[in-house]
DNA sequence: GAAATTACTTTGCGATGTCAAGTAAAAAAG
DNA sequence: CTTTTTTACTTGACATCGCAAAGTAATTTC
């Protein structure tokens, strides 16, 4: 039996759209809460959605904002400094690009569930150490 | 009508399980290879596979080693060094959580686009601007 | 009017990722 | 046979990044 197709090409497993602006445990956070808030959120709610310190969140928002993601408003609301964030159309984009990637990793990694049985041992009987490998 | 069950709930969009060691652009494709082979694959099939360069790869090899979620093997095949890497049973366990993790991430982004319409201009009417935000 | 709170921003630093350079052995070239 | 090239990595240096602590500025409470 043959290879499963294009399983050995290269880059096969490169996964280039996962854009590291987006790939970051917080910030990924704060685009999926901006994602599911389409009118936008304010800069206390995205800290306890995502369980972020002010410096964190403050930090992220920046780089959200210079990789144009996302929009950022400022006011003063009852005498006190509010800021909105919301989703720009181009970062909706974007984001939705780095999900269909990140779709085809976990569907990469699943399809090998359904095939682990029958490539048991494909390469070695059972552990390698009794091919001449050593650990380490 | 009131919000989604949970919507605002603190660390809603934390991602608490996305262990750093995985979600690593470059790691994260290493994890998915040897997740799709389960046999393991030689360094320069990671190389290829992932696009890596050597010292790359070395030091990721290096960081998953360290972190328990791989096996690492030597020997010598043919006179040449040669390097076998296979997930430990420990590694697809994390791993599985991991992406049970990131099919969070999906499952809520995606949640967001069936709400798009409904939800719009919940908090404004149509630019915040025209509420007395300012840019920037 | 001093202290505390709110809503952030800035700073400092340790950790991380990346590429270039280095190593060691074998193979190929001359 | 010895110099160069190739293979298969490893190590080192640098620059970037994320994070928490400290800082700021206005407001409110005591």
């Amino acid at each position: 039996m043959s290879e499963r197709r294009d399983e050995k090409e290269e880059g096969r497993f490169a996964y280039e759209g996962l854009d590291r602006v987006m790939h970051e445990k917080a910030r990924l956070g704060i685009m999926t809460s901006l994602a599911t808030h389409q009118e936008g959120l304010l800069f206390n709610e995205l800290k306890e959605l995502c369980s972020l310190t002010d410096g964190n969140l403050s930090r992220h928002i920046q780089v959200l904002q210079e990789a144009g993601l996302i929009e950022v408003w400022k006011r003063f609301q009852d005498r006190r400094p509010q800021t909105l964030c919301r989703l720009s159309p181009e970062g909706r984009k974007r984001f939705i690009s780095y999900l269909e990637e990140m779709e085809r990793v976990l569907k990469d990694a699943y399809s090998a569930q359904a095939n682990e049985a029958k490539k048991k041992s494909a390469r070695f009987l059972k552990n390698p150490d009794i091919q001449g490998w050593t650990p380490a």
